[in-house]
DNA sequence: GTCCCTTTCGAGAACGGTTCTCATTCTAGT
DNA sequence: ACTAGAATGAGAACCGTTCTCGAAAGGGAC
């Protein structure tokens, strides 16, 4: 039963009911992941999650625990510049948002866009796409930088 | 000394020449790998290549010489959707340029945008980042979507 | 051309993240 | 309690990628 974060009440339940759906049990070891998710500024990988979860959670048990997460809709997988994946809450639980990259030492954040920006982005990928006969479902923006702790060395 | 694509002029010189000042060769293989990169409409996965490439190229080799040309900054590594990794040009061959990605088969293509929305897009990216710390070196936006072939099934 | 030095190459072993298998344990509903 | 389905743990298997090492090739000096 680990538990490193605390998990807010509407997500409990949004994820409860999504996995009751499915005949899926929140069982404590789903509850941990959703709540270090939860918890995270960005997006986490597999070895994130077993260092936060204290490693009490056997490696295969973690990955399967994910994919029934993924294929649940409650998680989102992504994968970062070394190609290693990376999850992150789905953004019906998590809102839409994009990702910070360090260059330097590859730590994934979420960032925010004002509305206004945003809709004009979706206006401007829905126009690109149309034009290539794709049916668009959303975008992703990544921004490469350096962040403030490797900008110092 | 696979071929099966042609290799602009302009694009072998500035390898030719990029490769000459790491004091190394611009063999036939890498030769090869470029004029495919060079072909193609989007990034390829080293499988894709060596597909292209009718396997005469060994897999040690192309994943050496994939290597050699991304430490020489003339290809680019992406990983798409599905974490394996992907080659393309660098922007400096191939201009900036953004990805459109079909959910249904993984394919991605390359999409350029209008210099008016890229300054745009580019103007708001160096303000999200600043706002959180972040030097920012570059931008990457991936459109996904279901290409045509996809969407008749 | 031939020698030498360095670079490149090919084949296969090794690696590491992820998935699969299977026997065991748990849980909810009866 | 009993039982059927779900979840778990340990380890093997997988597969894309990297490493190792001996052989081959390219380019300059003579």
């Amino acid at each position: 039963m680990p538990s490193t974060a605390t998990l807010p009440t509407d997500i409990e339940r949004a994820v409860r009911t999504r996995l009751g759906d499915r005949a899926a049990r929140f069982t404590p070891t789903r509850r941990a992941v959703v709540a270090e998710l939860a918890a995270a500024e960005g997006p986490l990988t597999p070895a994130d999650l077993l260092r936060r979860l204290g490693a009490r959670v056997p490696v295969s048990s973690l990955y399967r625990t994910l994919a029934t997460l993924d294929e649940g809709g409650i998680v989102h997988r992504t994968h970062d510049a070394e190609g290693i994946t990376r999850f992150e809450l789905a953004e019906w639980l998590n809102g839409h948002h994009h990702h910070l990259v360090c260059v330097g030492c590859g730590e994934v954040r979420d960032i925010e866009i004002n509305g206004d920006w945003e809709s004009t982005i979706a206006a401007l990928v829905g126009r690109v796409a149309a034009a290539s006969g794709y049916a668009v479902s959303g975008h992703r923006i990544d921004i490469e930088g350096t962040c403030t702790r490797c900008a110092e060395n």
